[in-house]
DNA sequence: GTCTATACGCTGATAGAC
DNA sequence: GTCTATCAGCGTATAGAC
Protein backbone atom coordinates (compact mmCIF):
# COMPACT_ATOMS: atom_id res chain seq x y z
CA UNK A 1 0.00 0.00 0.00
CA UNK A 2 2.70 2.89 -1.46
CA UNK A 3 1.46 5.81 -1.72
CA UNK A 4 0.36 6.65 -5.85
CA UNK A 5 2.16 8.27 -7.59
CA UNK A 6 0.46 11.76 -9.04
CA UNK A 7 0.17 11.25 -12.20
CA UNK A 8 -1.97 7.95 -11.63
CA UNK A 9 -4.16 9.74 -9.38
CA UNK A 10 -4.74 12.36 -11.45
CA UNK A 11 -5.91 10.70 -14.49
CA UNK A 12 -8.18 8.32 -12.54
CA UNK A 13 -9.54 11.42 -11.51
CA UNK A 14 -10.14 12.85 -14.84
CA UNK A 15 -11.33 9.44 -15.78
CA UNK A 16 -13.81 9.50 -13.16
CA UNK A 17 -15.03 12.77 -14.23
CA UNK A 18 -15.25 12.03 -17.87
CA UNK A 19 -16.92 8.83 -17.40
CA UNK A 20 -19.52 10.58 -15.48
CA UNK A 21 -19.72 13.07 -17.77
CA UNK A 22 -19.72 11.08 -21.04
CA UNK A 23 -20.12 7.35 -20.79
CA UNK A 24 -17.27 4.98 -20.61
CA UNK A 25 -17.03 5.40 -24.83
CA UNK A 26 -17.47 8.84 -24.77
CA UNK A 27 -14.28 9.99 -23.70
CA UNK A 28 -10.71 8.64 -25.11
CA UNK A 29 -7.25 8.33 -23.86
CA UNK A 30 -6.49 11.88 -25.62
CA UNK A 31 -8.71 14.00 -23.97
CA UNK A 32 -6.94 12.79 -21.18
CA UNK A 33 -3.51 13.14 -22.33
CA UNK A 34 -4.69 16.72 -23.62
CA UNK A 35 -6.33 17.83 -20.25
CA UNK A 36 -3.45 16.62 -18.57
CA UNK A 37 -0.91 17.82 -20.99
CA UNK A 38 0.79 14.18 -20.72
CA UNK A 39 1.30 12.08 -23.71
CA UNK A 40 -1.22 9.33 -24.15
CA UNK A 41 1.67 6.43 -23.87
CA UNK A 42 2.02 8.31 -20.08
CA UNK A 43 -1.44 6.93 -19.47
CA UNK A 44 -0.78 3.53 -21.78
CA UNK A 45 2.22 3.27 -19.14
CA UNK A 46 -0.49 3.56 -15.64
CA UNK A 47 -3.04 1.83 -17.35
CA UNK A 48 -2.36 -0.86 -20.36
CA UNK A 49 -5.88 -0.87 -21.36
CA UNK A 50 -8.81 1.30 -21.25
CA UNK A 51 -10.61 -1.09 -19.50
CA UNK A 52 -7.71 -1.14 -16.47
CA UNK A 53 -8.59 2.40 -15.92
CA UNK A 54 -12.04 1.82 -16.57
CA UNK A 55 -12.34 -1.12 -13.56
CA UNK A 56 -9.51 0.84 -11.54
CA UNK A 57 -11.78 3.80 -11.07
CA UNK A 58 -14.89 1.80 -10.15
CA UNK A 59 -12.94 -0.89 -7.93
CA UNK A 60 -11.59 2.11 -5.64
CA UNK A 61 -15.14 3.53 -5.68
CA UNK A 62 -15.67 0.01 -4.39
CA UNK A 63 -12.78 0.11 -1.83
CA UNK A 64 -14.29 3.38 -0.66
CA UNK A 65 -17.62 2.70 -0.23
CA UNK A 66 -16.43 -0.45 1.95
CA UNK A 67 -14.07 1.80 3.89
CA UNK A 68 -17.23 4.55 4.64
CA UNK A 69 -19.38 1.73 5.68
CA UNK A 70 -17.11 0.10 8.71
CA UNK A 71 -16.18 3.44 9.78
CA UNK A 72 -17.07 4.13 12.92
CA UNK A 73 -18.05 7.53 12.77
CA UNK A 74 -20.72 6.03 10.19
CA UNK A 75 -21.69 2.61 12.41
CA UNK A 76 -22.32 5.05 15.45
CA UNK A 77 -25.12 6.98 13.46
CA UNK A 78 -28.81 6.51 13.56
CA UNK A 79 -30.64 4.57 10.83
CA UNK A 80 -31.97 8.10 9.43
CA UNK A 81 -28.46 9.47 9.60
CA UNK A 82 -27.38 6.60 8.06
CA UNK A 83 -29.77 7.04 5.05
CA UNK A 84 -28.52 10.55 4.87
CA UNK A 85 -25.12 9.62 4.69
CA UNK A 86 -26.15 6.87 1.77
CA UNK A 87 -27.92 10.00 0.27
CA UNK A 88 -25.21 12.51 0.46
CA UNK A 89 -22.68 10.05 -1.86
CA UNK A 90 -25.50 10.74 -4.70
CA UNK A 91 -25.27 14.37 -3.75
CA UNK A 92 -21.80 14.59 -3.87
CA UNK A 93 -21.98 12.45 -7.09
CA UNK A 94 -24.37 15.30 -8.65
CA UNK A 95 -21.90 17.96 -8.53
CA UNK A 96 -24.55 20.51 -8.45
CA UNK A 97 -26.67 18.82 -10.66
CA UNK A 98 -23.75 18.06 -14.20
CA UNK A 99 -22.90 14.58 -12.93
CA UNK A 100 -25.03 11.66 -12.59
CA UNK A 101 -23.88 8.23 -10.74
CA UNK A 102 -21.48 5.67 -12.08
CA UNK A 103 -23.97 2.74 -12.16
CA UNK A 104 -26.26 4.82 -13.93
CA UNK A 105 -24.03 5.69 -16.37
CA UNK A 106 -22.47 1.65 -16.77
CA UNK A 107 -25.98 0.20 -16.32
CA UNK A 108 -26.99 2.71 -19.29
CA UNK A 109 -24.22 1.11 -21.76
CA UNK A 110 -23.72 -1.76 -20.14
CA UNK A 111 -23.96 -4.14 -23.62
CA UNK A 112 -20.78 -1.59 -24.65
CA UNK A 113 -18.41 -1.73 -22.13
CA UNK A 114 -15.45 -4.57 -21.49
CA UNK A 115 -16.85 -7.51 -19.26
CA UNK A 116 -14.20 -6.99 -16.22
CA UNK A 117 -15.76 -3.46 -16.07
CA UNK A 118 -19.23 -5.04 -16.25
CA UNK A 119 -18.32 -7.14 -13.72
CA UNK A 120 -17.03 -4.11 -11.39
CA UNK A 121 -20.49 -1.99 -12.21
CA UNK A 122 -22.27 -5.39 -10.94
CA UNK A 123 -20.11 -5.56 -7.71
CA UNK A 124 -20.39 -2.31 -6.45
CA UNK A 125 -24.03 -2.19 -7.50
CA UNK A 126 -24.56 -5.52 -5.62
CA UNK A 127 -22.85 -4.47 -2.48
CA UNK A 128 -24.34 -0.43 -2.42
CA UNK A 129 -28.04 -2.76 -2.29
CA UNK A 130 -27.01 -4.95 0.17
CA UNK A 131 -26.06 -2.41 2.70
CA UNK A 132 -29.05 -0.15 2.07
CA UNK A 133 -30.77 -3.76 2.28
CA UNK A 134 -29.61 -4.07 5.71
CA UNK A 135 -30.42 -0.77 6.80
CA UNK A 136 -33.72 -0.43 5.53
CA UNK A 137 -34.40 -3.59 7.59
CA UNK A 138 -32.85 -2.58 10.93
CA UNK A 139 -34.55 0.63 10.66
CA UNK A 140 -37.84 -1.16 10.48
CA UNK A 141 -37.23 -3.75 12.98
CA UNK A 142 -36.50 -0.43 15.36
CA UNK A 143 -40.40 0.92 13.76
CA UNK A 144 -38.41 4.01 12.25
CA UNK A 145 -39.12 2.46 8.76
CA UNK A 146 -42.36 2.25 7.94
CA UNK A 147 -42.78 -0.06 4.54
CA UNK A 148 -44.74 -2.92 3.19
CA UNK A 149 -42.66 -4.46 0.79
CA UNK A 150 -39.53 -7.05 1.64
CA UNK A 151 -36.34 -4.56 2.08
CA UNK A 152 -34.43 -5.37 -0.49
CA UNK A 153 -36.96 -4.38 -3.12
CA UNK A 154 -37.33 -1.03 -1.18
CA UNK A 155 -33.94 -0.44 -1.66
CA UNK A 156 -33.86 -0.82 -5.29
CA UNK A 157 -36.92 1.65 -5.21
CA UNK A 158 -34.58 4.08 -2.99
CA UNK A 159 -31.56 3.87 -5.37
CA UNK A 160 -34.03 3.99 -8.95
CA UNK A 161 -35.21 7.44 -7.43
CA UNK A 162 -31.30 8.68 -6.19
CA UNK A 163 -29.91 7.60 -9.83
CA UNK A 164 -32.95 8.57 -11.85
CA UNK A 165 -33.63 11.71 -10.44
CA UNK A 166 -30.04 12.98 -11.08
CA UNK A 167 -30.18 12.13 -14.67
CA UNK A 168 -33.63 14.01 -14.87
CA UNK A 169 -32.06 16.45 -12.97
CA UNK A 170 -29.18 16.91 -15.51
CA UNK A 171 -31.18 17.85 -18.79
CA UNK A 172 -34.21 19.56 -16.47
CA UNK A 173 -31.21 21.67 -14.40
CA UNK A 174 -34.11 21.45 -11.92
CA UNK A 175 -33.63 20.65 -7.93
CA UNK A 176 -34.82 17.42 -8.55
CA UNK A 177 -32.84 15.42 -6.97
CA UNK A 178 -33.21 17.21 -3.30
CA UNK A 179 -37.26 16.94 -4.02
CA UNK A 180 -36.99 13.46 -4.75
CA UNK A 181 -34.77 12.26 -1.70
CA UNK A 182 -37.51 14.54 0.30
CA UNK A 183 -40.06 11.94 -0.87
CA UNK A 184 -38.26 9.27 -0.21
CA UNK A 185 -37.82 9.94 3.66
CA UNK A 186 -41.53 11.08 4.12
CA UNK A 187 -42.69 7.88 2.11
CA UNK A 188 -40.46 6.08 4.78
CA UNK A 189 -42.20 7.73 7.69
CA UNK A 190 -39.91 10.72 8.19
CA UNK A 191 -41.67 13.40 10.50
CA UNK A 192 -40.45 17.10 9.22
CA UNK B 1 -46.94 11.58 -44.84
CA UNK B 2 -45.81 9.32 -47.31
CA UNK B 3 -44.92 5.61 -46.72
CA UNK B 4 -41.68 5.39 -45.89
CA UNK B 5 -38.96 2.91 -47.36
CA UNK B 6 -38.31 -0.21 -45.67
CA UNK B 7 -34.76 0.13 -45.21
CA UNK B 8 -34.72 3.76 -43.66
CA UNK B 9 -37.38 2.06 -41.06
CA UNK B 10 -34.92 -0.69 -40.69
CA UNK B 11 -32.28 1.02 -39.86
CA UNK B 12 -34.19 3.50 -37.69
CA UNK B 13 -35.63 -0.12 -35.68
CA UNK B 14 -31.81 -1.24 -35.31
CA UNK B 15 -30.91 1.77 -34.26
CA UNK B 16 -33.34 2.68 -31.61
CA UNK B 17 -32.09 -1.01 -30.18
CA UNK B 18 -28.52 -0.35 -30.29
CA UNK B 19 -28.89 2.96 -28.11
CA UNK B 20 -30.65 1.38 -25.67
CA UNK B 21 -28.30 -1.75 -25.68
CA UNK B 22 -25.22 0.09 -25.87
CA UNK B 23 -25.73 4.07 -25.89
CA UNK B 24 -25.26 6.84 -28.58
CA UNK B 25 -21.59 5.82 -28.42
CA UNK B 26 -21.43 2.62 -28.50
CA UNK B 27 -22.87 1.45 -31.54
CA UNK B 28 -21.63 2.48 -35.08
CA UNK B 29 -22.92 2.90 -39.11
CA UNK B 30 -21.05 -0.35 -39.54
CA UNK B 31 -22.83 -2.33 -36.56
CA UNK B 32 -26.18 -1.28 -38.69
CA UNK B 33 -24.65 -1.91 -42.28
CA UNK B 34 -23.34 -5.59 -41.15
CA UNK B 35 -26.28 -6.06 -39.08
CA UNK B 36 -29.07 -5.34 -42.06
CA UNK B 37 -26.09 -6.24 -44.96
CA UNK B 38 -26.08 -3.18 -46.61
CA UNK B 39 -22.91 -0.82 -46.91
CA UNK B 40 -22.36 2.13 -44.73
CA UNK B 41 -22.66 4.47 -47.75
CA UNK B 42 -26.46 3.54 -47.83
CA UNK B 43 -26.93 4.44 -43.87
CA UNK B 44 -25.76 7.77 -45.11
CA UNK B 45 -28.25 8.15 -47.62
CA UNK B 46 -31.17 7.92 -45.44
CA UNK B 47 -29.40 9.64 -42.48
CA UNK B 48 -26.23 11.61 -43.75
CA UNK B 49 -24.84 12.08 -40.30
CA UNK B 50 -25.22 9.76 -37.18
CA UNK B 51 -26.72 12.97 -35.39
CA UNK B 52 -29.27 12.98 -38.21
CA UNK B 53 -30.32 9.54 -37.53
CA UNK B 54 -30.30 10.04 -33.46
CA UNK B 55 -32.30 12.99 -33.43
CA UNK B 56 -34.91 11.19 -36.17
CA UNK B 57 -35.09 7.92 -33.60
CA UNK B 58 -36.25 10.55 -30.43
CA UNK B 59 -38.26 12.60 -33.06
CA UNK B 60 -40.30 9.86 -33.88
CA UNK B 61 -40.49 8.31 -30.33
CA UNK B 62 -41.57 11.80 -29.50
CA UNK B 63 -44.25 11.75 -31.92
CA UNK B 64 -45.80 8.40 -31.11
CA UNK B 65 -45.61 9.50 -27.22
CA UNK B 66 -48.01 12.80 -28.77
CA UNK B 67 -50.56 10.70 -30.77
CA UNK B 68 -50.47 7.84 -27.83
CA UNK B 69 -51.54 10.46 -25.62
CA UNK B 70 -54.01 12.21 -27.59
CA UNK B 71 -55.70 8.91 -28.44
CA UNK B 72 -59.22 8.48 -27.19
CA UNK B 73 -58.74 4.80 -25.96
CA UNK B 74 -55.78 5.76 -23.44
CA UNK B 75 -58.14 9.36 -22.45
CA UNK B 76 -61.28 7.75 -21.35
CA UNK B 77 -59.22 5.66 -18.87
CA UNK B 78 -59.38 6.57 -15.10
CA UNK B 79 -56.47 7.90 -13.83
CA UNK B 80 -55.12 4.38 -12.74
CA UNK B 81 -55.53 3.13 -16.24
CA UNK B 82 -53.28 6.08 -17.05
CA UNK B 83 -50.88 5.68 -14.96
CA UNK B 84 -50.71 1.98 -15.79
CA UNK B 85 -50.26 2.54 -19.61
CA UNK B 86 -47.73 5.57 -18.56
CA UNK B 87 -45.45 2.72 -16.70
CA UNK B 88 -46.54 -0.41 -19.67
CA UNK B 89 -44.25 1.74 -22.03
CA UNK B 90 -40.82 1.20 -20.00
CA UNK B 91 -42.56 -2.10 -19.57
CA UNK B 92 -42.33 -2.33 -23.44
CA UNK B 93 -38.34 -0.52 -23.15
CA UNK B 94 -37.82 -3.22 -21.27
CA UNK B 95 -37.58 -5.99 -24.00
CA UNK B 96 -37.45 -8.75 -20.36
CA UNK B 97 -34.95 -6.70 -17.81
CA UNK B 98 -32.36 -6.12 -21.18
CA UNK B 99 -33.40 -2.96 -21.99
CA UNK B 100 -32.73 0.28 -20.64
CA UNK B 101 -35.49 3.88 -21.21
CA UNK B 102 -34.01 6.35 -23.71
CA UNK B 103 -33.72 9.02 -21.79
CA UNK B 104 -31.51 7.64 -18.90
CA UNK B 105 -28.96 6.70 -22.15
CA UNK B 106 -28.89 10.23 -23.85
CA UNK B 107 -28.69 11.72 -20.02
CA UNK B 108 -26.23 9.53 -18.48
CA UNK B 109 -23.94 10.31 -21.40
CA UNK B 110 -25.34 14.02 -22.09
CA UNK B 111 -22.23 15.56 -22.46
CA UNK B 112 -20.98 13.37 -24.99
CA UNK B 113 -24.08 13.35 -27.85
CA UNK B 114 -24.35 16.11 -30.64
CA UNK B 115 -26.54 19.28 -29.85
CA UNK B 116 -29.68 18.57 -31.54
CA UNK B 117 -30.00 14.97 -29.91
CA UNK B 118 -29.92 16.66 -26.67
CA UNK B 119 -32.52 19.09 -27.46
CA UNK B 120 -34.65 15.61 -28.56
CA UNK B 121 -33.98 14.28 -25.28
CA UNK B 122 -34.93 17.25 -23.25
CA UNK B 123 -38.38 18.08 -25.56
CA UNK B 124 -39.01 14.26 -24.89
CA UNK B 125 -38.38 14.58 -20.91
CA UNK B 126 -40.31 17.28 -21.19
CA UNK B 127 -43.51 15.97 -22.80
CA UNK B 128 -42.97 13.02 -20.40
CA UNK B 129 -42.97 14.91 -17.18
CA UNK B 130 -46.08 17.65 -18.36
CA UNK B 131 -48.39 14.98 -18.92
CA UNK B 132 -47.54 12.52 -16.13
CA UNK B 133 -48.36 15.60 -14.01
CA UNK B 134 -51.22 16.88 -15.11
CA UNK B 135 -52.15 13.06 -14.75
CA UNK B 136 -51.20 12.67 -11.11
CA UNK B 137 -53.00 16.19 -10.51
CA UNK B 138 -56.00 14.93 -12.06
CA UNK B 139 -55.72 12.02 -9.89
CA UNK B 140 -55.56 13.98 -6.59
CA UNK B 141 -58.04 16.12 -7.30
CA UNK B 142 -60.49 13.11 -7.73
CA UNK B 143 -59.37 11.50 -4.88
CA UNK B 144 -58.10 8.96 -6.51
CA UNK B 145 -54.15 9.44 -6.04
CA UNK B 146 -52.57 10.36 -2.06
CA UNK B 147 -49.25 12.41 -2.06
CA UNK B 148 -48.37 15.84 -0.18
CA UNK B 149 -45.52 17.36 -2.69
CA UNK B 150 -45.88 19.45 -6.14
CA UNK B 151 -47.62 17.08 -8.33
CA UNK B 152 -44.42 17.86 -10.89
CA UNK B 153 -42.49 16.46 -7.89
CA UNK B 154 -44.33 13.42 -8.38
CA UNK B 155 -43.72 13.01 -11.70
CA UNK B 156 -40.30 13.61 -11.61
CA UNK B 157 -40.18 10.85 -8.81
CA UNK B 158 -42.14 8.29 -10.91
CA UNK B 159 -40.09 8.65 -14.09
CA UNK B 160 -36.72 8.05 -11.80
CA UNK B 161 -38.61 5.21 -10.28
CA UNK B 162 -39.16 3.67 -13.78
CA UNK B 163 -35.82 4.80 -15.11
CA UNK B 164 -33.46 3.52 -12.51
CA UNK B 165 -35.32 0.13 -12.09
CA UNK B 166 -34.90 -0.50 -15.36
CA UNK B 167 -31.00 -0.02 -15.58
CA UNK B 168 -30.54 -1.44 -11.73
CA UNK B 169 -32.79 -4.55 -13.72
CA UNK B 170 -30.40 -4.80 -16.37
CA UNK B 171 -27.47 -6.13 -14.23
CA UNK B 172 -29.05 -8.06 -11.39
CA UNK B 173 -31.49 -9.21 -13.57
CA UNK B 174 -33.98 -9.24 -11.03
CA UNK B 175 -37.77 -8.28 -11.45
CA UNK B 176 -37.10 -5.03 -10.16
CA UNK B 177 -38.78 -2.85 -12.21
CA UNK B 178 -42.06 -4.73 -11.65
CA UNK B 179 -41.62 -4.56 -8.18
CA UNK B 180 -40.77 -0.53 -8.17
CA UNK B 181 -43.85 -0.10 -10.15
CA UNK B 182 -45.91 -2.02 -7.72
CA UNK B 183 -44.52 0.15 -4.73
CA UNK B 184 -44.97 3.44 -6.67
CA UNK B 185 -48.64 2.77 -6.82
CA UNK B 186 -49.07 1.59 -3.65
CA UNK B 187 -47.61 4.63 -2.27
CA UNK B 188 -50.07 6.74 -4.28
CA UNK B 189 -52.83 4.74 -2.44
CA UNK B 190 -53.39 1.73 -4.94
CA UNK B 191 -55.41 -0.61 -2.72
CA UNK B 192 -54.62 -4.28 -3.49
C1' DG C 1 -31.48 3.67 -53.50
C1' DT C 2 -27.63 1.20 -53.28
C1' DC C 3 -23.17 0.40 -54.58
C1' DT C 4 -17.59 0.91 -54.79
C1' DA C 5 -13.99 3.49 -53.55
C1' DT C 6 -11.83 6.49 -50.80
C1' DA C 7 -10.65 10.11 -47.40
C1' DC C 8 -8.85 11.09 -43.07
C1' DG C 9 -8.82 11.96 -38.21
C1' DC C 10 -9.28 9.42 -34.07
C1' DT C 11 -8.97 5.21 -31.42
C1' DG C 12 -6.62 2.12 -28.39
C1' DA C 13 -2.25 0.29 -28.28
C1' DT C 14 3.04 -0.96 -28.78
C1' DA C 15 8.32 -0.51 -29.24
C1' DG C 16 12.09 1.52 -27.88
C1' DA C 17 14.91 5.89 -26.61
C1' DC C 18 15.81 8.88 -22.65
C1' DG D 1 7.95 7.44 -15.69
C1' DT D 2 7.69 9.88 -19.59
C1' DC D 3 8.81 10.62 -24.14
C1' DT D 4 8.78 10.06 -29.69
C1' DA D 5 7.36 7.42 -33.23
C1' DT D 6 4.38 4.51 -35.24
C1' DC D 7 0.62 1.19 -35.90
C1' DA D 8 -3.65 -1.12 -37.69
C1' DG D 9 -8.34 -0.66 -37.44
C1' DC D 10 -12.40 1.91 -36.74
C1' DG D 11 -15.11 6.08 -36.90
C1' DT D 12 -17.94 9.20 -39.66
C1' DA D 13 -18.37 10.93 -43.96
C1' DT D 14 -18.14 12.04 -49.23
C1' DA D 15 -17.89 11.47 -54.53
C1' DG D 16 -19.43 9.38 -58.21
C1' DA D 17 -20.83 4.98 -60.85
C1' DC D 18 -24.81 1.92 -61.56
Amino acid sequence: MTAEPTTRLKIMELAQDLLRDKGYNGFSYKHIAEELDVKNAAIHYHFPSKEDLGVAVIARERRRFKKWIARQSIRELDVWGRLDWFMSIYEHYSNGGTRVCYLGVLESSFDAIPPELQNEARALNTEMLDWLTELLEEGRQQGEFQFESDAASKAVLVISVAQGSLQIARVTSSDSFFSAVQQVKRDLGFQS
